[in-house]
DNA sequence: ACCTGAACACCGTTCAAGT
DNA sequence: ACCTGAACACCGTTCAAGT
């Protein structure tokens, strides 16, 4: 036994990282156990733990991961378009979300799950990643509001995004029945920024 | 060794489940196994799988429960009041769903764990019984549509209950930033609906 | 200093064997 | 017919022992 050194510390915690993500990919996040890393990288299981204080501390690494794609694509000019109404960014915005949400169903699904997050009074770090995710939804939100409403604006941005999120999961998790084929997730979606949106107009 | 008939099949069966209530309780829905079951009950581990297919199955079982206990509460007078406002109803019901949330944590969070329903294309009493949550919602909404738009009632139903439970999920597991002291849940899900129903009043 | 691998205390699930 | 408990194939995590 022994002090390999094939590879670096740095390259040894790299190489876990990526290959927890495809595991993730092809197994789910259920899929992924340190045993299971620890085999595909050809390490002892105990490895594992000099490079993570726990499974929890890779969950983590693995979300912060999926979280900077997730704000590359809500930050995108694709949704972000001063050439398009508010109302149509956000649209594009909650439509960009949902599709993340499908094509990257694993590792977002793991973004929510408790095991992951519950009982983290560290990781503040983390929670300002979170808090980074409503920053364009903010922004797209200035038209409605003065520029003394700030907070206003802030839990306008919360609020819709929440819904927003409420719709995908309920969707993904198939907690919800689609009342008829032709009303979608991104559609209902869509639904909810109109109506929030007009209502938001109306009360000021 | 034997047939020790100190219980019925449906005795057991009962005991099985109030045993896992308990356990949910005191630990979590992770804290959750058949062998501790079996070790609380006084049985053997394989006794579980007599009663039950896997522990999914039982799984399905106690989510039924938490889900009758959601729904007589939705259902209640105490947001259903002829005498109050559909407005008042509706913040009435959002509370009470958030208040169900935080006093009974782990069975609410058991209702949205992956490992409970997914992969199930069977159990389709199971999808009717969460079917049925929107209901209440839908018959508040009545005033605001007229008797030929029961689908876009039933679809603005879904969007404003998923909007309270996305609510009130990221507020539970932590995931959103409450912006000050003030802005609890309750009132953000408050501030939904005003701007929800406002919207919809003006767009008809 | 780094890595191993056995050990500890667990899992869900199955099924031959007992009464 | 019903229940057992050993067995199988796993877990996360720790840590003495080796190079």
């Amino acid at each position: 036994m022994a002090r390999r050194s094939d590879h670096t510390r740095e390259e040894l915690k790299i190489l876990i990282i990526e290959e927890s993500w495809n595991i993730i990919e092809k197994h789910g996040f259920e899929g992924l156990t340190a045993r299971r890393i620890a085999k595909n990288i050809g390490y002892a299981p105990g490895t594992i733990y000099n490079l993570f204080s726990s499974m929890d501390d890779l969950y983590l690494q693995l979300n912060s991961k999926t979280l900077d794609l997730l704000l590359a694509i809500l930050s995108s000019p694709k949704c972000n378009d001063p050439k398009k109404t508010p109302i149509k960014n956000m649209k594009a915005m909650a439509h960009r979300y949902m599709e993340f949400a499908k094509e990257h169903r694993p590792y977002w699904l793991m973004l929510f799950n408790l095991k992951v997050t519950e009982n983290r009074t560290d990781a503040g770090w983390y929670h300002e990643k979170v808090d980074q995710l409503f920053t364009p939804l903010e922004k797209l939100l200035e038209p409605y509001f003065t520029s003394k409403q700030g907070k206003k604006r802030k839990i306008a941005a919360r609020v819709l995004w929440a819904s927003v999120h409420g719709l995908c999961f309920l969707q993904e998790t198939g907690k919800i029945t689609i009342v008829s084929e032709q009303d979608t997730a991104p559609d209902m979606a869509g639904y909810l920024i109109d109506t929030f949106i007009s209502g938001i107009k109306n009360n000021h």
